[in-house]
DNA sequence: ATAACTGCAAACGTTTTGCCAGCAT
DNA sequence: ATGCTGGCAAAACGTTTGCAGTTAT
């Protein structure tokens, strides 16, 4: 799976994206966007930059953050604010909703859908031209809860 | 409005919370409060200290901070993390939606239920205890589209 | 040769913290 | 006297940026 990803992001890059930039897939950017899809967490910059030294341990942490900022304004992954002190980051570029714990700052992916909101009636009612949104729950996961529950999605 | 709303706060402060922790009302904390009720916006700890600063020249910025901290962990305001870089506060303490602005930042609420989310079925299936949300729809504001549109609520 | 890229370190903006003095109880 | 509090400044934290050298085209 991540490796279709990551051939499709490589075609991708050969094709449009490259022909505007001139953005190369070096094997720093390469390893992080991997990271990512590994991962299907929603790590913080600080923990792909711990995952990426594994295998790239002379990578910075500055090379890190300007690839992210790349990757997700390429589309490729997704930054996400989950209301930590921290970006998060996310290789699933669906609308989605997160769930974080307000304990041990666990995020998860929530099964269901986004807001039922029709954007219509929001970009009528509030005048913005609607982009995107971002919803989050808060709550407590089942670890944190005493043990007791059972693992979330 | 404001003013009924400081005055249950102080009669909070008097009975409930004073009894626990010995929280007091000092003017600077006071004016904290007020300036986030009167504002009715999401101001971040930078522009309520700007704010409070004209009524109170010498209060610190640290000052800000802790008080804002203070106020929205006993719940008089609440703590919104919008996706900026900045946290942001605001003196309506129930759940309901915002909108940012991509462009400029701007905050808006958004007039519209929160999410249609039945609570109990995501504790079924994600195994967390439930809290709160928080959602954020992005958008460009009606001044940023090109100042044709008209003002958001 | 050119332009994108990396590593490093310094800088930046936001938030937190330590310290001492002030004030309410 | 105790302890919550404020002002000030330093520190901490996450993130961005400038620069010099490297790599790919």
């Amino acid at each position: 799976m991540k490796a279709i990803l990551v051939m499709i992001t490589i075609m991708i890059l050969g094709g449009n994206l490259l022909s505007k930039n001139q953005l190369r897939m070096s094997k720093q950017r390469l390893a992080i966007l991997n990271t990512i899809l590994d991962l299907r967490s929603h790590p913080t910059a600080d923990e792909v930059y711990q995952v990426v030294r594994q295998k790239l341990p002379r990578i910075s942490l500055g090379t890190v953050y300007r690839n992210l900022e790349i990757l997700s304004s390429s589309g490729m992954i997704r930054k996400v604010p989950l209301g930590g002190p921290q970006m998060r980051f996310d290789g699933c570029t669906e609308d989605h909703v997160h769930i974080r714990c307000i304990q041990c700052g666990r995020v998860d992916d929530l099964p269901m859908d986004p807001p039922n909101t029709r954007e219509g009636d929001i970009q009528k009612k509030s005048g913005y031209r609607i982009i995107g949104h971002c919803t989050v729950f808060i709550g407590i996961c089942p670890v944190c809860q005493g043990e007791g529950g059972d693992e979330a999605a």
